[in-house]
DNA sequence: GTCTATAATTCGATAGAC
DNA sequence: GTCTATCGAATTATAGAC
C-alpha cells in the first residue's frame, strides 16, 4: 500500500505512543511499533532518524490546563483533579511520560520540562509564596494516584470511581494550593 | 579470589539492588551486575538461575511498619510519613520496586503483594470502613512524592527538606487515615 | 514511498575445563 | 567456586534496490 508521508507519520506516531505507554522506553521496539502501524521498520528510521527522535515526537505534550484565575478560589482543588482525570483518559501521552520517565533520562527531563514550563507557572500565578513547592506537592499527589491506578493497578485504586477520587483528592490539592505555610 | 558462597551471593545481591534501582528491570544487565560485584557473569546464573530469580531475591522486602495501634490517633499521619522517609533512605529496595514496577509485570505484582500483605492490613486495623481505599490513598501520596523526589528529581522536591515534606504530607495522610467519608 | 539484506552490538543462557 | 568460550536470539541502524 502506498500512502502520503503525513498519513504514514501519523500512523507511526499513534503506534509509538501506544507502545511507549504500555512498555516504557527500552522495551518498546521500533520493530513492534512498525508492526502495529502496518509498515516496515525502515520507515520509522526514515521519518524520525532514530529511536530518540521517535520518542521526542511521541512525547510532545500539552497539559492544556484551564485558566485557573477564572475559577472560584475555593474550587481550585476540585478543578485541577477533574482536569487531570479527564486529561489522563483523553489520550496516552501522559502515560507515555510516566512509563518512560522512570527508566529513561531523556524522558525524565521531558517531564521536568512539562512541569517547569506548564504546571509551575500556572500555580505560580495563584500563590504568592512557595509556588514551586506547591506545584510539586500537587504533582506528587496526581502522579502518585495515576501510578497506583493506571500503572501498578492497585485493586482498590482501580475500583474507585472518578467521583470518589475527586472527593478524596480535591481537598488535598486545595490545601496544597491555598493553605498558608 | 576465592570466596564463600554466602559472601559471593551477598556481593551479587548488593550490586543487583543498585543496578535495578538505578536502571529498572530491562536495562539492568546481568553482565553489569557481575562487573559491579567483581565476579564473572556465570556466577550470577549459578546462584540465581536466571534474571527473574535474581530479581526475586533482590526485591525481597519488608516495610517494617511500626505498630500503629500504639501511636496517638492524632499523630498517625506524621508517624507514617516519617517512617517512609527513613525507610526510603535506609536501603534501595523501595527504589528497586518503584523503578522496576513501572515497566515489568512481575515487579508490579510484587509491589501489589507488598501493598496487600503489609500496608493494607496495618491500615485495616485503624479504620473500620473503607480500609482498602484509605491504604491506597496513603500509598498514592507516598509513592508520588518518592517519584518526584528520587526518580524524576523535580528540583523543588529535591530541595525540600525532610521536615518540610513531613509538614506538608502529614496532614494529608492523617486525613486519609482518620477522616470520615 | 516501500522494502530487502545485512552490519554491528548486546544480551541471556549453556556447557564444560580447571 | 571460578572462569572461558560460545550459542542463539533480538535490537538499532545503514545501504541500496525497486
Amino acid at each position: 500500500m502506498r500512502r502520503s508521508a503525513t498519513e504514514t507519520k501519523a500512523a507511526i506516531l499513534a503506534a509509538a505512543r501506544q507502545r511507549f505507554a504500555a512498555d516504557g522506553y527500552e522495551k518498546a521496539t521500533i520493530r513492534a511499533v512498525a508492526a502495529d502501524a502496518g509498515i516496515d521498520p525502515a520507515m520509522v528510521m526514515r521519518y524520525f532518524g532514530n529511536k530518540e527522535g521517535l520518542f521526542a515526537s511521541a512525547a510532545e505534550f500539552d497539559l492544556r490546563l484551564p485558566d485557573l484565575s477564572r475559577v472560584p478560589r475555593e474550587r481550585l482543588g476540585e478543578t485541577v483533579i477533574r482536569h487531570f482525570l479527564q486529561r489522563w483518559q483523553a489520550d496516552d501521552v501522559l502515560q507515555v511520560l510516566l512509563r518512560t520517565g522512570v527508566t529513561n533520562d531523556a524522558a525524565a527531563a521531558r517531564i521536568r520540562e512539562v512541569f517547569t514550563t506548564q504546571l509551575a507557572p500556572t500555580m505560580g500565578r495563584l500563590a504568592k509564596d512557595g509556588a514551586a513547592a506547591r506545584a510539586t506537592l500537587v504533582a506528587s499527589q496526581i502522579l502518585g494516584m495515576a501510578l497506583c491506578r493506571y500503572i501498578l493497578k492497585f485493586p482498590p485504586a482501580v475500583d474507585m470511581s472518578d467521583e470518589e477520587v475527586i472527593e478524596w483528592l480535591a481537598p488535598t490539592l486545595q490545601r496544597y494550593l491555598t493553605d498558608s505555610g
